[in-house]
DNA sequence: TATTGTTATACTCTATAACTATA
DNA sequence: TATAGTTATAGAGTATAACAATA
């Protein structure tokens, strides 16, 4: 009756909208990004991140930030796009332990085959229903959330110590 | 240059945080679902679905229904909810071909078992961070993208004909 | 002929722990 | 001793297509 964690119908609507909403959008995403270039979720990010990095090349572990799953996952995943040449890795020279990971030619290539039907998938389901201060808003709401959520003792993407939990 | 897709800085702004909190989230739950009670998300989806009808039970279809994946998928699910006692499946009396799904007394505990948990870390990770009015903000433009999204023609959960895409 | 649901199957992804090597 | 990354392995989830039964 009083218990301080039962959420009001409010709350309850926007964890629901923001469920449902990423769901859909995810699963749309991933159809079109497998359907046009034979990528997963995961390997479109990583590629894009790389493009997005000025040098173009990062560790694995700063590949890996954020995008919050285990290392071997990484490890798998970049097996995979390295075999389909997509990109390269090679050891770091400043830190003999360390993987360099670069984006190829061929990387940057599919990228550019995804990007179109990602974006009007975007557009389309998501960008579309919305005004631009509504979009500026939930940018800067969930950004807050965000901030709040990379603040917080990390659960769930926990880097390497006794998982707690 | 003129790319009318091309999005706006406030427009990937919404996107990344919308992927990145709804992803953050979804894993943190994943886990906390597992432990408390050994569900998997869409598991624990379908149960809170069952516990919020008043007469307890649908068809197999209806079930399904924004739970986004394959029939196979679902039967897969339903199989071992029934297999732990917390959910039963019978033959539908109305249409011969459906399955009606109810919830047992045990799916209804295990609920009860996961729920404070799961409450906990909604608030800890999504809502604690935000004022109530972000918070109404935040449900009506993800509830307008919602109803949107469900007003498409099904890309992902199209119901069987033929897969466009 | 269309629909409901199941089955068989193959595949992708993820996580855990053990391991190598460098710091 | 701690960190970066890989490997081995095992398990969970998903999708496709073929199928049976009913409408």
């Amino acid at each position: 009756m009083t218990d301080p964690d039962a959420p009001t119908p409010s709350q309850l609507n926007a964890y629901f909208a923001l469920i449902e909403v990423s769901s859909l959008l995810r699963h749309a995403v991933e159809k079109q990004l497998k359907n046009a270039g034979d990528l997963s979720y995961v390997q479109f990010q990583l590629l894009a991140r790389l493009n997005d990095l000025p040098q173009g090349r990062t560790r694995m572990t700063d590949l890996a930030d954020g995008v919050v799953y285990s290392r071997s996952g990484l490890t798998y995943q970049a097996q995979l796009l390295e075999q389909r040449g997509l990109i390269t890795r090679s050891p770091s020279p400043d830190d003999e332990r360390g993987t360099l990971v670069s984006l190829t030619d061929a990387g940057r290539a599919v990228l550019d085959l995804v990007f179109p039907g990602h974006l009007a998938l975007l557009h389309e389901l998501f960008l579309d229903p919305l005004r631009a201060d509504d979009i500026r808003r939930l940018g800067d709401i969930l950004g807050r959330v965000r901030e709040h959520m990379r603040a917080l003792p990390p659960r769930s993407a926990a880097p390497r110590r006794k998982s707690a939990d």
